[in-house]
RNA sequence: GCGCCUGUAGCUCAACUGGAUAGAGCGUGGGCCUCCGGAGCCCAAGGUUGCGGGUUCAAGUCCCGCCAGGCGCGCCA
């Protein structure tokens, strides 16, 4: 296999630098010009060394390309510009031959071994079963699911995980909501609380229970069936919800487990290490001790434990369940708690740097010109499920992922269908789909691309043909760079130039033609484009269509 | 009052983490199918990157101060 062009050009500059005399002490970085002009990378080496060693920065860069070894085949030209940058451009063939590996590859091309043998856990959703899933979990399901998604592609073993809490009080009064609704449809005369559940899907539910039991339920005080049914119901709506995204969890974690005894071994432990004590009557986490702003309450005075402890135990368990790292996904609202967390982590001997907090920024909902505030008890919301049946799960995914986490997002859903139609997804997947039909019709017309070995890449020549071929050989990096900074978009970005790179080739120049040799080559490189496009849409999660 | 995030084209968002002339989509104005898919391509208009300082060869990006918006700051979860 042939060196990527970064590592081929890095080691050759870290050897001119040993050269002349310079131990290079700084990140030797090489980048992609915005500007084609500028070749097709670039590195500020000079100017970041030219202090040190005493010249200004042209002479540096000078220097080092003199004693640059490069083979001409692989590098066309070498240059310096500007104040200081050194400017590669590399040999066309360099790219080309790099469409047989795309092909080899096939629908593995672009893993990586960054986390093979490694185990990542990605906790997300997490929502509570009170409710159907709003708009506002969209976005963190689909963030979440995404970044497992890289993550498997950069070799991790991922488990995906749905951490609950069935016990709370909010569960007590979603109870109670059903059995009230339940009294009315029995033609009870109820007074129905304000702040009980006002969504419709409680009297369903009420309804469900009326089919099952008729009026037996009438004098229970029990409300552990309303429970029971409410959660399960709830739960299969919202599991149905999420595969409608293709989202499925291969844990769902309920909160509870913890309660009996691990969330005990945590005060003791943070006891033993002199970070809790007693102020009116309740426990303290010194959590100031630590460098944080103020301390916090672990366990109140009726002996209850706040919810803060859970979440440390919970994390602890992560921990010993041998995950390498551990990804949470929160919405802002949850900003505030997560430090807290990682500090008694992190006292109690954890490797905090195995954990990863992402928190994405919240969705506002605006309707009819106005901001809906978004309240599962109130029901003011806009479920996940309104919204893909009315644009459908790729641009629902696309959406969310399409911005980066720190954007906030306003959701206009007056706008969702309009704006669906002319969704930049159908871009990406329209020229996978263009594709596929110039595939049809040139297996039509006999011609097929066979064995790659026997195709002549070097006759594709064109400036369209290259610019393709060199974005498609980058689809690696942009996984990684995806992967580093935990940002899907920069995949999307990435794929957005690989659309548009092909819809200009196309444009430019036919595929099936009345040159054989050519016409080959140049379907090698559509069905090079075609992987590269097939492979990223996987990972976002959207469909790769061959007819639209 | 304190903490986190944001402010970039009329609108929704990018900008490879400090690089060279700040880019896309939608919208607006114009052009392109006798020919592998026009959900596409090409051209144009549109910007003092909220405001003011600072750091350096270089700032949308880093630091300080304002202004505006979002989310938090509980013995709720």
């Amino acid at each position: 296999m042939l060196p990527s062009a970064k590592e081929y050009l890095k080691a050759k500059i870290e050897s001119a630098l040993s050269k002349i005399g310079i131990i290079n002490g700084t990140q030797l970085n090489l980048e992609k010009p915005k500007n084609e002009q500028f070749g097709d990378f670039a590195t500020n080496i000079a100017m970041l060394i030219a202090k040190k060693v005493g010249k200004n920065p042209r002479e540096v860069a000078k220097d080092i390309v003199a004693n640059l070894e490069i083979e001409p085949e692989f590098v066309e030209k070498v240059e310096i510009a500007g104040p200081g940058f050194i400017n590669f451009k590399l040999a066309p063939s360099f790219y080309i031959q790099r469409i047989k590996e795309i092909l080899n590859q096939g629908e593995n091309f672009g893993k990586l071994k960054i986390g093979e043998g490694k185990k990542a856990n990605v906790e997300f959703v997490s929502a509570n079963p009170t409710g159907p899933l709003t708009v506002g979990h969209g976005r963190n399901a689909v963030l979440g699911d995404t970044i497992a998604n890289i993550l498997e592609w950069v070799g991790y073993d991922v488990t995906r995980e749905y951490y609950f809490n069935n016990a709370g009080r909010q569960m007590k009064i979603l109870a109670d909501s059903v059995r009230l609704r339940y009294l009315e449809l029995l033609g009870e005369k109820i007074d129905y609380p304000e702040d009980y559940y006002q969504g419709d899907y409680i009297k369903d539910i009420a309804k469900m229970l009326i089919d099952e039991y008729g009026d037996k339920l009438k004098d229970g005080a029990d409300l552990k069936i309303f429970k029971e049914k409410a959660e399960k119901v709830i739960f299969d709506d919202i599991k149905k919800t999420l595969k409608r995204l293709g989202i499925e969890f291969d844990v769902y974690y309920n909160e509870d487990w913890l309660y009996e005894k691990k969330i005990w071994e945590v005060v003791e432990e943070l006891e033993k290490k002199g970070y809790v004590y007693e102020e009116d009557g309740a426990k303290w986490f010194k959590v100031t001790a630590l460098g944080g702003g103020q301390d916090k309450v672990l366990v109140k005075s009726t002996g209850e434990p706040t919810y803060r402890l859970p979440d440390i135990a919970y994390h602890i368990e992560k921990f010993k369940r041998g995950f390498d790292l551990i990804v949470d996904v929160f919405g802002a609202d949850h900003i505030a708690e997560y430090p807290d967390v990682l500090k008694a982590l992190e006292v109690l001997g954890y490797d905090v740097s195995k954990v990863k907090v992402l928190i994405y920024q919240f969705v506002t909902i605006v309707k009819d010109g106005e901001v809906v505030k978004m309240s599962t008890r109130k029901a003011n919301y806009i479920t996940l499920d309104e919204l893909i049946d009315e644009v459908g799960a790729d641009v629902v995914r696309f959406f969310f992922l399409n911005r980066s986490r720190d954007a906030h997002l306003n959701f206009d859903l007056n706008l969702a269908k309009k704006q669906s139609e002319e969704n930049p997804v159908y871009y990406l997947q329209y020229a996978h789909a263009r594709i596929a039909s110039i595939l049809r019709y040139a297996s039509e017309m006999g011609v097929e691309v066979g064995d790659i070995d026997k195709v002549d890449l070097n006759l594709l020549k064109e400036e369209e043909e290259i610019k393709l071929a060199k974005l498609l050989s980058e689809f690696p990096d942009a996984i990684e760079s995806a992967y580093y900074s935990f940002e899907p978009l920069k995949l999307i970005n990435y794929l957005n130039e690989v659309a548009e790179a092909f819809h200009h080739f196309y444009h430019k120049h036919r595929v099936v033609g009345s040159d054989p040799g050519l016409t080959k080559a140049r379907l090698a490189l559509c069905l090079a484009t075609k992987i590269v496009l097939a492979n990223g849409f996987k990972i976002l999660g959207i469909s790769a269509p061959e007819r639209m």
